[in-house]
DNA sequence: TTGTTGTATGAATCTGTCG
DNA sequence: CCGACAGATTCATACAACA
């Protein structure tokens, strides 16, 4: 096991660049990706990346708290009957996968609670070697409307070489490089696919699930090198095969989907080659920190029954165990209750509440630096 | 399936709490989780918090399920048996843990790339319902020296109730003030355990996986209510007990090693429970009595014949004797008035409509907190 | 031109109770 | 088990409409 930024001669030798040329690069083929792969000779690509069905098993509808409905994924191709169904399709797709693999080729398969245990052990088991598991943070998931959950606002992806052995490529300094001179850490931060970047059909979504762009980026630069190919064996709306062309890899897309291919054939051939500005957008992984005044009770900061007052000690409340405080029996956020006691229409609890400490009262906002600072990534 | 934040009277009978007179609460008891758990009731807990260990080649021993040993040297050992194994030994403890879990319970287990998918998967297979996976994010994890993967920043948790219809408990407005205001999401920032929290034994780390209390506080927080009964088969330094102790709720600790339980027991001992009063959350109106609209027009806080309207004045409503209201000659409840003005397929009739008041327009859901607070006993 | 306000929407396992 | 109905519930972003 390794990392190789540089193939070593013998390795070249051992995958011998030829084999390419048997290979449908730059092509979108129609069709069963099981079946299509099963064509395709063995040990010949570099990286698959793949976003196969999740297998949401959704109830009815679900309304937004406005009235509007939520415009779920309903597609059949979502729908498996059983877990041992989905398990079997799996399986299948995974081991074709591994047969095309190059011996140091590594494979993305991107997923949810709902299906990415299921692929995750089917991984281990099929002899992949996991390299990491990386977690997909949206920075504007769709709320959770019921309010019965938490806000499901991440996706994971998984990480894996064909074998324990394998002298995979990972661009270290690649990735250092995008984090501002740290290394790039499992839990990346983008937006959802929104904007100008979604593909439009009609006026509606071209593909429910489009994957940014962003994303694609930074599995690519890290994972491949300039030349590599790359198998998309769900390609949808062809985000992988956009991304490898603007960074200069081959690219071979899957698809079974008619009005996809059409999609994905005229957004590719529309990408341009890297652009220095656009990727600017791109990397900035670092999240702005924003700390809660309940995690500062959570951490131990402030404990829960301890009180806090004003500057001048006119009013005191008490820290309960959600973050919440009280003051004469109304409760509230410390902003709230800072108003109220005022009778201002706003307040900065921040800088209004105070603890006490050995150099006598201070800003719970003092709190909160030093929270940052303990804490920051 | 839903959230509890209020148990139903006849869900309470079906579980009653005498029971929980036969089970061995605030206690340490040594020994292999499957036995020990084997030897407890039926639908018994309200709540698991689970840690198993992830590296099978403790001591140079591998465990079997049964809790028996397995010489390492003797027997050809590839990963495939070790995932076989693995997997015997996850789905035996998971089975006894969903049978002592009462039927509106839930489980919590933590993990690593190393083994959470054949949790997960397990999880799935055994008939519970995944609500969530959450990510715990590390803010200071250990960096990958060798630079040749990304950090591996963070551990992922599994949520789940016993099965797919479970009324389970979620502290929805607790967590939401928790977070300022926001709906927690799935992503949650934390330090690793270190410092003065991290227990040390002969000036080393008394454990090597010690979870951090701010983590099981927020766990705690979300799915129990006080006085519930938490199981954690995998006690170790026993944060989960210090943590259950200081929010008011039963614990029961099952380990094997003497050396932690020593440690857990001295560190239980030494926790304060938060009075009741730092205790309480922030609560959801479902948790609150109900008052019908009706109660409103009977008890004079709004008078039959009175007119209501929306915020923006752009339809009236009559207020009839009943507690229905009328709308161009169509009667119904303020909801279904409500949906019926806007065509939408719902409608929430005590924000939606107002009345007038000295200071202008108000919800008459306003007028329900008035009468809850005259009539609080 | 610029700022403000309103509306649309994203891989979602999304209610509780009573008859 | 199903239908009816009361009533609880949303965050970040993009873009159009409007001032």
């Amino acid at each position: 096991m390794g990392v190789i930024e540089k193939l070593p001669t013998r390795v070249r030798k051992a995958a011998p660049a030829p084999a390419a040329k048997n290979l449908p690069l730059g092509q979108i083929i129609q069709g069963d990706c099981i079946a299509v792969m099963a064509a395709l000779p063995d040990d010949s690509v570099d990286m698959i990346f793949a976003d196969p069905p999740y297998n949401l098993q959704l109830g009815g509808d679900l309304y937004r708290p406005e009235g509007g409905r939520v415009d779920a994924v309903d597609d059949d191709w979502d729908k498996f009957d059983t877990l041992a169904i989905y398990d079997k399709f799996t399986r299948a797709w995974l081991a074709e996968a591994r047969r095309i693999l190059k011996p140091n080729g590594s494979i993305w398969v991107i997923g949810s609670y709902h299906n990415i245990f299921r692929v995750g052990t089917a991984i281990q088991d099929q002899g992949f070697w996991i390299l990491n598991d990386i977690v997909w943070r949206k920075s504007n998931p769709m709320p959770n409307f019921k309010g019965t959950r938490f806000t499901n606002a991440h996706e994971t992806l998984i990480w894996a070489s064909k074998s324990e052995g394998s002298r995979y490529t990972f661009n270290y300094r690649a990735m250092k490089t995008l984090n501002d001179e740290l290394q790039m850490r499992s839990d990346w931060l983008f937006p959802v696919c929104g904007g100008q970047e979604r593909l439009k059909r009609g006026g509606s979504k071209a593909h429910p699930t489009q994957k940014p762009e962003a994303l694609l980026y930074r599995i690519l630069l890290a994972a491949t090198k300039p030349g590599d190919v790359v198998l998309d064996p769900f390609f949808g709306t062809g985000t992988t095969g956009a991304v490898a062309k603007r960074l200069g890899r081959e690219w071979i897309g899957i698809e079974r989907e008619t009005d996809y291919i059409e999609v994905a054939s005229e957004r590719i051939a529309a990408a341009l080659p890297l652009d220095e500005s656009a990727l600017k957008t791109m990397q900035s992984p670092k999240a702005a920190p924003r700390v809660a005044f309940g995690t500062l009770v959570e951490t131990g900061y402030l404990k829960a029954g301890s009180e806090i007052c004003d500057a001048k000690r006119r009013w005191r409340a008490e820290v309960r165990a959600d973050g919440s405080i009280e003051f004469n029996g109304e409760t509230g956020s410390i902003h709230k209750i800072g108003a109220a006691v005022q009778k201002a229409p706003s307040c900065n609890g921040w800088t209004f509440w105070h603890h006490e400490t050995a150099d006598g009262l201070k800003p719970v906002d003092t709190l909160r630096q030093t929270y940052l600072l303990a804490t920051e990534p």
